[in-house]
DNA sequence: CGCACGATTGAACTTAGTCAACTGGCGTGG
DNA sequence: CCACGCCAGTTGACTAAGTTCAATCGTGCG
């Protein structure tokens, strides 16, 4: 499924000159550290939108941060209900569930064309052997992501559908902001409404009808996939979002 | 908040003689393991049904393995409702987000009365320093969490109330049972409906009906706190549950 | 006994899902 | 170029699911 670009054929991205390292959102590493990271990349992936990083039941031998690109993680059921657990912008190093565990049940997909570094599973062990540090990161990591779904689970299961939209909006486009890819108060969305439904967990109907409502309050504008955020602070409202503390994240 | 019990005073459960390592659930160690273990527990303690293990948005310095009894994890909204997050039983590893993340913005609370063997956050890092292979556990029961987050998502947002419920109660039985908790098909669940409810997502009306309606199946019988599940695989159908494999996982 | 608390039930009401039709943009083949 | 179909988005009407309100039941306890 995964096809390994040849490191010969075009060079890929070095990591001491990783773009998103320059982001404030990152933490800066040391030299050892992003030496040992440059080590422990085995390439770099592109995948076309709508193609499976990871199959929702196969194994796979590989790690990922995304470099470009949006995705998002979901789970299935038999009939063909499906929840998106997450999604992931880049700087998101995502597949450790799926590294660490033989059956992993879920899926990744990539929402936009996606540019991943490729990280071996087996040498993960030889990272916490050699870089006690970069492996706290990783826990860091996965801790933080675990937080999310926290989060996610909070909205799915106890706010309104005009709060869960509101707050899926409003964290997609902080998150955005940090990683760069939003200009003042908007944020082009890669996403379409079956997907924000999925994500929501609500139908496709309810969810075009609580955009609608969500509009209205004059809160954002959302034409197409262009959202605009007027006042934040509002829409965060809405939410029953609490503040947003931003915080250098590991880069790995 | 939290009062670590004197060690001189009772002595705590050592390390090497943990009843809980003796449970097929669970994986060995080395001598070497569990003897960092011992070292890195600072004590034991014992909190009442209802205590606050983590409080909502307070730092702690703390980590906890649950040595026996039931907690939960859960988040709330400044209005009052709140989601039950997970359920943690005893061999589960709880804290490390509240000890990586600054505001950590969930609590966890004893379910029971229950005794937990206190890590300290300071030495975590020594842990990771000198014992790469219990950093690896540690990373491998946080991914762990997050799989059984994904799990809740998808019951909160894509599983009508049935299946839902019934859901919860088998994957409540199932780890349970993995514990030691159950006799034959029976197990005696320590939390009232409210707290099924702020689990499932629902009302606490809506959770006493379905949970009569799934009485009515004759899946599952259930008076009181006393569940017990006479045929299994129905249950787990009506849940749209896949199988349960079984794996040893690490006890820290 | 009276009270507190959790469980249970019925009824009215609100929210969300389903079904079905329609719109508008965009790309392709004639 | 234009007709056509496709797909995402939009809308209304109806149905199903879930919440809220309110009352009742049962048990354990001071």
């Amino acid at each position: 499924m995964v096809f390994i670009s040849d490191r010969n054929a075009r060079s890929s991205t070095r990591c001491n000159k990783c773009p998103l390292r320059r982001l404030p959102l990152f933490q800066n590493g040391t030299a050892a550290e992003i030496s040992f990271i440059q080590q422990f990349k085995v390439g770099e992936i592109t995948l076309d939108s709508g193609a499976a990083i990871y199959h929702e039941d196969a194994e796979s031998p590989h790690l990922f941060t995304i470099l470009d690109g949006w995705a998002f993680r979901f789970k299935g059921l038999p009939d063909g209900r499906r929840q998106i657990v997450n999604f992931a912008l880049r700087g998101d190093f995502i597949g450790l569930q799926n590294s660490l565990h033989r059956n992993m049940q879920h899926g990744v997909e990539a929402l936009t064309a996606v540019t991943l570094c490729v990280f071996s599973r087996d040498r993960l062990f030889e990272l916490f052997e050699r870089q006690p540090g970069l492996a706290l990161d990783v826990t860091w990591l996965s801790s933080r992501e675990e937080q999310w779904l926290d989060d996610n689970l909070l909205a799915v299961g106890r706010r309104t559908a005009l709060e869960r939209t509101a707050y899926l909006l409003w964290s997609l486009f902080v998150r955005a902001r940090e990683a760069g890819l939003s200009k003042d108060s908007d944020l082009e969305l890669p996403m379409s409404q079956q997907h924000l439904a999925d994500a929501l967990g609500m139908s496709l109907v309810h969810t075009n009808k609580t955009l609608k409502r969500l509009r209205g309050t004059g809160a954002i504008e959302f034409n197409g996939r262009s959202l605009s955020i007027p006042d934040l602070p509002r829409l965060q409202a809405l939410a029953k979002a609490e503040g947003h503390r931003p915080i250098a994240k590991p880069l790995i």
